[in-house]
Formats: C-alpha cells, sequence, structure tokens
RNA sequence: CGGGGUGUGGCCCAGCUUGGUAGGGCGCCUGGUUCGGGACCAGGAGGCCGGCGGUUCAAAUCCGCCCACCCCGACCA
C-alpha cells in the first residue's frame, strides 16, 4: 500500500515541515504570466505554491541554484548566487551598522566553555544546541571549548577588559561571522546548524541609553533596511518572557509574515540590562568617581533573511529578488543567434554598466528561448532585456519585469533610461505589493481560539491581556506563538504590562 | 528513548513477493536539426545496489547483525 501524500526524500530540510499544518488558502499569483488560461506554466519546473509550499522552497533553492546540503547534517553550502544575495544584504547592513557608530571586530570562535556557564540563564537556553570541541592537537583538552552560538560572553570578558571609564563608553561593537547552534530539525537558511550573521554587542554608562540603542538598531537598522532594501515590511515588537533572548532583560523582534502565512524572526536587539556586565564584571567608574556596571546590549541578523526573503516574494516562478539585493539587476538576451541582435545588446549593456547597473549577458544560444526565459525568472533577475529579429527590425528591445510580468518594447536609445527608471520603481512596487499581502492575512481575534484560528491561514492581533502566560502556553500546544507585543499605537512597549499591548500570534518557522 | 519507514549512476525512483548478464526518467557529454516561453532525434559516459557475514551453482533480491538517514511520539524551546 502506497502511503498517500509520501513524498521520500533524501534531503533533511523539508523534515516535519508541514507538521500539523493544513495548507493555507493562496493568493492569486502575482505574476499574470502564471493565471489560469494565459498559456504559460511553470508546471513540470516548479511545485506550485499552493500544492506544497515546503516543496516549492526546495526547488527554489535548487532550481535557482542557491544552497546544497552540507555533508554534515544540518549544514549547508551557499551557492554563488545565493551569496551574491547575501554580499549585498551585507554590504548595505555594514554601512547601516556604521552610520549608527559601531566599529567592526573579531572574537574568536572557540571560547571556553567556563564562559558560557557564567550567566545562568544564557547556558541554560543555549546548552541544548551547544557543540564542544574536547580535543585539539590529539589530545583530549584541560577545558573544553564551546564553538560560539553567539558571542557575548567572550565578548564580554574583554568589554571588561578595555572598560574603566564613563568616558570609554558607550562602547559599540559589531563583527561578521559564522556561528554554530545544534539544531534538531534544520531548514536551509532558516535554521542551520552553522550559519552566518552579524552581531552587535555594545556597552552603555546607563540604562535608558543603552535601551535606546537597542531600539536604535531595531528601527534603523534592522526594520529600515528590511523594507528599503528588502521591500519585506515587519512588524517591529517587544518578545514575551517566554520568546526572549537567553540572559536579555529584554528583546525587540522584526518579524515577517510569509507567503504561506507563518511567521519568520527576521531579526532581533536585546537588552541585556546587567547581567552580563556583573557576571564579567564590565564596569566603569562614573564622573562621581564612583564605580558602576555597564549596560549592554546585543543584535543580529543572520542569512536567515535569505530564506525570508525568498519566502516573502517568491511566487509560481520561483525567485522574485528586490533590484537593491539581486545580484543581477538586468539580465540581456538574445532570441537567435542570427542578426545584430548581439551587437544592439552590447549597446545597451554597455550603457547600463557604465551606469552602474548590476547586468549579466546570457550568451548561450544554443539553448532553447524558453529554456532561457525560464531560467532568469527562477533566479528571480528583476528585469530582463531581449532583442530578436522583431525587436531588430523596429529598433527596440523588449524590456520585462519579473515582479509583475509586465513586458514593454522600447527604442534601444532610451532602454538604459528606462531599465533604471524599472529597476526603482520594482524596488518600490515589492514593498506596496508585500505589505499589501501581508496586512491582508493579519486579523483581529479577541479569543485564543480565535487566534488560533486566524494563525492557521496568517498573523492574528489579540489584545495581550487575552492572553497572558496561561493563553500563551495554550497558544503554544497548538503550534501557534506569540511573536511579538506591540503598542496601541503599533510601537515597541516598555513593558508587557503597559495598557492596550497587543499581541502578534501565528505560526512561525 | 519508543514505534514506523527508507538506503540502487549527480537527482528522483522501478526492480526484491517468485534469486539467473543492473533498469527508467531527469541531468551530463558528442553530433545533427531546432531556437519568440524549460525543443527533438541519434549516439555516449557514469553503478563495490549503505556495510559486514550467512544460505546458494548463482544474491540488489532470501536470512542475521551493524550503520546512516527520514517520519510519528517523547524530551527541549
Amino acid at each position: 500500500m502506497e502511503p498517500v501524500g509520501a513524498r521520500p526524500c533524501a534531503s533533511p530540510w523539508p523534515a516535519g515541515w508541514t507538521r500539523g499544518a493544513a495548507p493555507p488558502a493562496r493568493p492569486a499569483p502575482a505574476n499574470p504570466r502564471h493565471a489560469e488560461g494565459h498559456g504559460w506554466s511553470m508546471a513540470g519546473v516548479l511545485t506550485r505554491q499552493a500544492d506544497d509550499f515546503p516543496q516549492w522552497y526546495q526547488d527554489v533553492l535548487n532550481k535557482a541554484e542557491l544552497a546544497d546540503n552540507g555533508p554534515a547534517r544540518g549544514t549547508m553550502v551557499i551557492r554563488p548566487y545565493g551569496y551574491g544575495i547575501w554580499e549585498r544584504m551585507q554590504a548595505d547592513l555594514d554601512r547601516r551598522i556604521k552610520r549608527a557608530g559601531a566599529q567592526n571586530a573579531y572574537f574568536p570562535v572557540l571560547i571556553p566553555l567556563s564562559y558560557l556557564q557564567r550567566e545562568a540563564e544564557h547556558v541554560e537556553k543555549f546548552s541544548p544546541e551547544l557543540a564542544v570541541v574536547t580535543h585539539g592537537g590529539g589530545e583530549q583538552l584541560a577545558e573544553p571549548l564551546a564553538v560560539r552560538p553567539t558571542s557575548e560572553t567572550v565578548i564580554n570578558v574583554f568589554m571588561a577588559k578595555w572598560i574603566h571609564s564613563y568616558r570609554d563608553l558607550p562602547l559599540l561593537l559589531n563583527q561578521w561571522a559564522n556561528v554554530v547552534r545544534w539544531e534538531l530539525r534544520p531548514r536551509a537558511f532558516l535554521r542551520t546548524a552553522e550559519f552566518l550573521w552579524q552581531e552587535g554587542h555594545t556597552a552603555h554608562a546607563t540604562r535608558e541609553d543603552a535601551r535606546a540603542y537597542a531600539l536604535r538598531v531595531a528601527t534603523e537598522v534592522y526594520r529600515d533596511f528590511m523594507r528599503e532594501v528588502l521591500a519585506i515590511p515587519v512588524f517591529l515588537g517587544r518578545k514575551t518572557r517566554r520568546e526572549r533572548f537567553g540572559g536579555a532583560t529584554n528583546s525587540i523582534s522584526c518579524e515577517a509574515v510569509m507567503r504561506d502565512g507563518k511567521a519568520l524572526q527576521m531579526g532581533t536587539s536585546h537588552e541585556l540590562g546587567q547581567r552580563f556586565a556583573q557576571a564579567f564584571d564590565v564596569a566603569f567608574q562614573d564622573a562621581d568617581g564612583i564605580r558602576q556596571f555597564a549596560w549592554t546590549t546585543s543584535w543580529g541578523v543572520s542569512t536567515r533573511m535569505v530564506g525570508g526573503l525568498i519566502m516573502a516574494h517568491g511566487d509560481d516562478g520561483g525567485l522574485r529578488l528586490p533590484p537593491a539585493v539581486a545580484p543581477v539587476q538586468v539580465v540581456l538576451m538574445a532570441v537567435t543567434a542570427d542578426g545584430g541582435a548581439a551587437a544592439a545588446l552590447d549597446g545597451v549593456g554597455a550603457g547600463l554598466e557604465a551606469a552602474g547597473v548590476r547586468i549579466h549577458r546570457d550568451a548561450r544560444v544554443d539553448l532553447s528561448y524558453g529554456r532561457r526565459v525560464v531560467d532568469w525568472e527562477l533566479k528571480g533577475v528583476p528585469v530582463r532585456v531581449v532583442v530578436g529579429p522583431r525587436e531588430l527590425a523596429a529598433g527596440q528591445c523588449s524590456v520585462t519585469r519579473r515582479d509583475t510580468g509586465a513586458a514593454e518594447k522600447v527604442p534601444l536609445g532610451e532602454a538604459v533610461a528606462r531599465c533604471q527608471a524599472l529597476l526603482a520603481a520594482i524596488q518600490r512596487d515589492m514593498l506596496v505589493a508585500a505589505t499589501a499581502e501581508r496586512d491582508a492575512r493579519v486579523v483581529d481575534a479577541a479569543t485564543v481560539p480565535e487566534a488560533l484560528s486566524a494563525a492557521e491561514t496568517g498573523l492574528a492581533r489579540i489584545p495581550w491581556s487575552a492572553v497572558g502566560e496561561a493563553g500563551e502556553t495554550e497558544l503554544n500546544a497548538h503550534g501557534a506563538t506569540v511573536r511579538c507585543l506591540q503598542a496601541a499605537d503599533g510601537s515597541v512597549p516598555a513593558s508587557e504590562d503597559e495598557a492596550g499591548v497587543v499581541a502578534l500570534v501565528a505560526r512561525a518557522y
């Protein structure tokens, strides 16, 4: 007997993905070319999102050449095209982080295990996912070394060494690094045993300063980056006690909604109070000569954002990339090998390059036209410029945008300017579209059962007073979580107990 | 830790019940015809059938042990 719906698969990624979840209703494809009756279909190329979203994600990873599974369970190889996206994210974030005053540094990947144990809640939360090195050079180590799951501990040791006076504060550090967390349910980009991220660590003289900085990073660095560069709108909110980072006094998170209605935590910024400072003796003398503990923060975003980008924008044709992070912004291709198409495209390409646009010339005329088109659609290249005999005869090129599928004929002489305008429009329109789609998935709820029902297809807004710790337990028992808490006006509340606080509830990756 | 399942070219799988020269699709290589939405034809490369042992004239197939991975549950969050 054949188990219905069984999909044997050697890959570890899709494991348990749809556990208990009914496939939510899906919106109509954003790309009109894929609509019923239009004739062009990606059938056979990609699993449709509505049929099996996790399989669609897996197909996109493979066909857009984003990532492969690593040899060790839970590890991932990021392929050049996927890494190109990450590099674009890194470059922009790095600028924003520096604009916020932080400087880059680098701390070791191996951390003495005893460091991890100095802050009680920190070690409690991270122990289950630690990878520990016990041998080196063929000898058992006197003290095991943890492979960093995050670097608060080692960085605080050095903050303690470097900070003496209030004049040394604030100390604003950031590092780009890899971290390892032993995950039992890995999912490519979203939860991998090893991932790449940036982790910021700061020390401040006052609680107010630390709090303001953690919020500043969450808004000016993370939220703005996600909106302006990734074209993904996020809810900024406060984590509940249960969802808080191990060792934090407050965690602020950026929560995005994917196209299957599930939420994804795209980034977090934590107030650590004086807990790490006390554990690691990060202290300074204030202007009055009084010795005080510093107030610290930490904040990070990771390669998980690549997964979020895929799932927030991708459609049945594959990836859709906002121009700001697209490794290739415009692809140029000829329909056939003969004629003067190549020369015409060279001219447009040279103009685009001179204008600073990232282009790719697809010279593979030995492949069928359809094959090449599908390739670039799968890869989400924002704009495609095509020249064939028809265009050539008219002195034009065909310019097609990936986000809407809209195509137009443009005189060759105007192609560069038109592409630039389109790239700007796509960047804007993708945010507008993603925002509309997200908002359509947000439902107001008054009770925990109502919130659970709404979480089947999206995100529920429910008064936190109607949930509480008991309600949160109930939600968790049914696969939903409180993603974050917001004040009535959408801002980040200073405490859970503020009047009018609203909980955003969803199933999450 | 308990229950269930799967290991066969790069990928997905058939073959196993009833032992008898290792197959198909996709991908890859060559040549040709094609090329306006994943083309077609022909030829070709590529496999200690997860490992060890057993039964047998003969094992991918039957038996035993082991390993790895996956699913459900438990645990954790």
